[in-house]
DNA sequence: CCAGTAGATTGACGGATGTCGATGTGTTCA
DNA sequence: TGAACACATCGACATCCGTCAATCTACTGG
């Protein structure tokens, strides 16, 4: 029903869009709905306090990485339920996981976080 | 169960929370639990691409401040449906909302808006 | 090959969320 | 006062989400 999305000339967004983030700062143009559909799932994977305490964890990890074995005594959860908020932040974009041997490896993906902090300024 | 909350000394985020912000970037130290309780609606306001495209509608408005009878048409959604979006979005702290007349206005909390983007980077 | 272990998947349940029609509340103008 | 308007609230419905016990998958060491 909507046609903004069609009436935003792609010059409008030349270099804000081209550090590799998806839509331009608040303040700099309207969100379209196919941008605003692909920046939520993001914003979802952030709004349960877990999922955030699991991202500062890995974070905050050492290496910049967190074995996965590390997260679920933190977290105080089942290690079921900490493995579907980890699945959830990789889904979105937010970690990748790198599996070594027995262990799953978790780090943050710095231009995900990126992207939307930019959109957020 | 988790006493996490309870081991971090209050000393260890002094400068970092000072700017009216409730947490520190995410590389600097582990979430508590209840921050990542304080910092999760807000993400979960901007969840739904609506309320995303709402943000954007108000934060690009021509005075920094847009009245919800424009809002309407832009979302392509009913008015009570937007009405109930706008008002997720004030619960969450991340805009305003201010009645002049009969008509609402909407503006930016953009010091919510620098919480979050700070929390990311 | 087998036993042990790490972690992902499944199934089920209760509670939260998006949506809309109908209705309520408060303001403006005649 | 009363009609018209802007917006909020309510009630209902379908869907989604967090959680855990049970189970499955895959790797390791003997």
């Amino acid at each position: 029903m909507s046609f903004s999305e069609v009436l935003v000339p792609a010059a409008k967004t030349r270099s804000l869009v081209a550090d590799a983030s998806c839509c331009a700062p608040l303040q700099a143009s309207v969100l379209g709905e196919a941008s605003a559909t692909a920046l939520a799932p993001a914003f979802a994977a952030l709004a349960d306090p877990a999922r955030l305490r699991l991202l500062s964890l890995i974070a905050t990890a050492p290496a910049g990485e967190a074995c996965a074995c590390d997260l679920i005594e933190p977290i105080g959860k089942s290690q079921p339920t900490v493995s579907h908020h980890l699945k959830v932040l990789v889904d979105a974009g937010l970690i990748h996981r790198e599996k070594r041997g027995v262990w799953a490896w978790y780090r943050p993906n710095t231009d995900k976080l990126n992207e939307l902090r930019s959109f957020l300024g």
